[in-house]
RNA sequence: GCCGAGGUGGCAGAAUGGUUAAUGCGACGGACUGCAGAUCCGUUUCCUGGGGGUUCGAUUCCCUCCCUCGGCUCCA
């Protein structure tokens, strides 16, 4: 296992991670409250998540990576009304679309999508806990937390709770003991979904759902809890008052990473002011490693300005820079197979790529820094450049050593990802009877026909070069 | 008001107690080309929010002020 070291947002400090049960990592992310389209705000945080349990599988751990879905909540039953529609299923809609986009963003390092509405077993049984040790109270059909028992409340945060604003946001609420104190059984209104319970028929609080499914899949303590930066309070804040009070047990995880959010530049991105912008419509437009590129193009804990007519297009210039000499080689290897015979490449050459990969691992190992890691991928392309019109004579065992560096992108960052509706298939059969007919057109001067024939492949989505090794064709899809 | 995260070149965005502060985008000039596109080469030596302090030396550490963003019971 590689030495890997993180920030942890409980300290303020970077630490160097040592699991409870090595190899094991237990990894909980807290994930979508699926009442709307997810925007590109969301993702940001998903796919460092995906890197970071990606890596760790790669440096020998174990993980087991879980990310809830809240199912069931105040803004789900709020949408669900508008929509007259019931709102578990209108929650799984919204997650499903959420779930296939992510598998087109690549992340697939989540191992367990539990619902929130799954665990009510738990969650009771949590309460009652909370109940009997005296953290938690029933008033007028709902159970509350009552942070004053839990000294250590805002220990996360560093809120003191009598700081808090009463009456900002929360309304005074003659049901419970003190403002700060928190709903972790909602007595049920009439049409909304509810179970049975000791203190009447209701639904679970928020933060509740996740302590339920943690103890109940990692125990009372587990290694990496993740979210957004602006989950810290109340949800992680009162995720460990509720844990820790009904176990007796502390801490309840050993490292708190928290991602930085995507600034919308100079305004706030949210529903009300509904300048969100659409996960989907980002991937149609740019492609999903472009997002995926643009988010890990700078540090998971820093802001991320979003300028919304520049950010994505400058992502996509950048990246198609960086992929050009994968794709040579890929177009090569793809074409004649791993085992084509051909020179072998300088060895300084090669002795590089090695070293580079270990000097991208180091470099992803000291708290997951991305954007240094593209920095020496951007390097190594700017290496390889010099070298593209060798690469047609090369091996096969040389263009797959120069490739090493790009395939651990593959893995760890999950870049580098080719649509399956590349070069392979049926195209390949045509293409190059075009691009021949077109040469020939060329060589006997009929440009006219050229590029008639060069505008037929466009028109159906096959993209044609020319450059001074010949013509290079792609296939990325009409218009 | 309180808590937290940040302020780096035209833009995005790294790093570091010490020679020229990454990387990318953009811009400009050139090469290549039937055209288009792509690519290549070169240039973009004056960029670390303001003010103090510590130090031989700070952008980096400390204090303070200003600004931006997030949270203060819906938020990735």
């Amino acid at each position: 296992m590689r030495r890997v070291a993180l920030y942890d947002s409980m300290t303020r400090s970077v630490r160097v991670l040592a699991p409870i049960q090595p190899p094991r990592v237990g990894l909980f992310v807290c994930g979508l409250t699926p009442y709307d389209e997810a925007h590109i705000g969301h993702a940001r945080t998903f796919v460092f998540f995906d890197v970071v349990a990606r890596a760790l599988t790669r440096w020998g751990y174990r993980v087991f990576s879980v990310q809830n879905v809240t199912n069931l909540d105040d803004k789900i039953i709020a949408r669900a009304g508008e929509l007259d529609e019931d709102p578990l299923l209108l929650a799984e809609r919204h997650f499903l679309a959420w779930l296939f986009l992510a598998g087109r963003l690549g992340i697939r390092s989540v191992n367990y999508y539990p619902r929130a509405t799954d665990y009510v077993p738990e969650i009771l049984a949590q309460i009652q806990a909370l109940v009997d040790r005296g953290y938690a109270y029933p008033s007028q059909g709902s159970v509350y937390y009552e942070i004053a028992k839990f000294p250590r409340y805002g220990a996360l945060s560093g809120q003191r709770t009598e700081a808090l604003r009463p009456g900002a946001r929360v309304e005074v609420d003659d049901a419970k003991r003190a403002p700060g104190d928190f709903v972790i059984w909602k007595a049920a209104t009439p049409g909304e979904p509810s179970w049975e319970s000791p203190w009447g028929p209701g639904r679970p609080g928020w933060h509740i759902e996740d302590t339920a499914i943690t103890l109940r899949l990692f125990g009372p303590r587990y290694d990496l809890h993740g979210g957004g930066l602006d989950l810290i309070f109340p949800h992680h804040e009162s995720e460990i008052a509720l844990a820790e009070a009904a176990t007796g047990e502390s801490p309840l995880v050993n490292y708190w990473m928290h991602g930085g959010l995507l600034n919308l530049a100079g305004e706030k991105m949210s529903k009300s002011l509904g300048n969100v912008y659409s996960l989907r419509t980002a991937i149609d437009e740019f492609g999903p490693m472009v997002l995926r590129f643009y988010y890990l193009n700078a540090h998971y804990r820093s802001p991320l300005e979003f300028v919304r007519a520049e950010s994505l297009p400058e992502a996509r210039e950048a990246y198609a820079r960086l992929v050009l000499p994968s794709d040579r080689i890929a177009e090569i290897l793809d074409r004649d197979g791993a085992e084509r015979p051909g020179a072998e490449g300088p060895p300084e050459l090669l002795e590089r790529a090695e070293d580079l990969v270990e000097r991208l691992d180091t470099t992803l190992a000291d708290d997951f820094n991305s954007r240094e890691a593209i920095a020496l991928l951007f390097g190594w392309t700017r290496e390889l450049t010099e070298h593209l019109d060798r690469f047609p004579s090369y091996s096969g065992d040389t263009l797959a050593a120069l490739q090493e560096p790009y395939d651990w992108a593959s893995e760890t960052l999950g870049l580098f990802e080719r649509s399956s509706t590349g070069r392979a298939g049926a195209w390949a059969q045509v293409v190059p009877i075009a691009i021949a007919a077109r040469a020939r057109a060329r060589a006997r001067g009929d440009f006219a026909e050229a590029d008639r024939i060069r505008d037929e492949l466009s028109a159906v989505g096959v993209h044609l070069e020319d450059d001074a090794a010949g013509t290079r064709w792609d296939f990325s899809g009409p218009k």
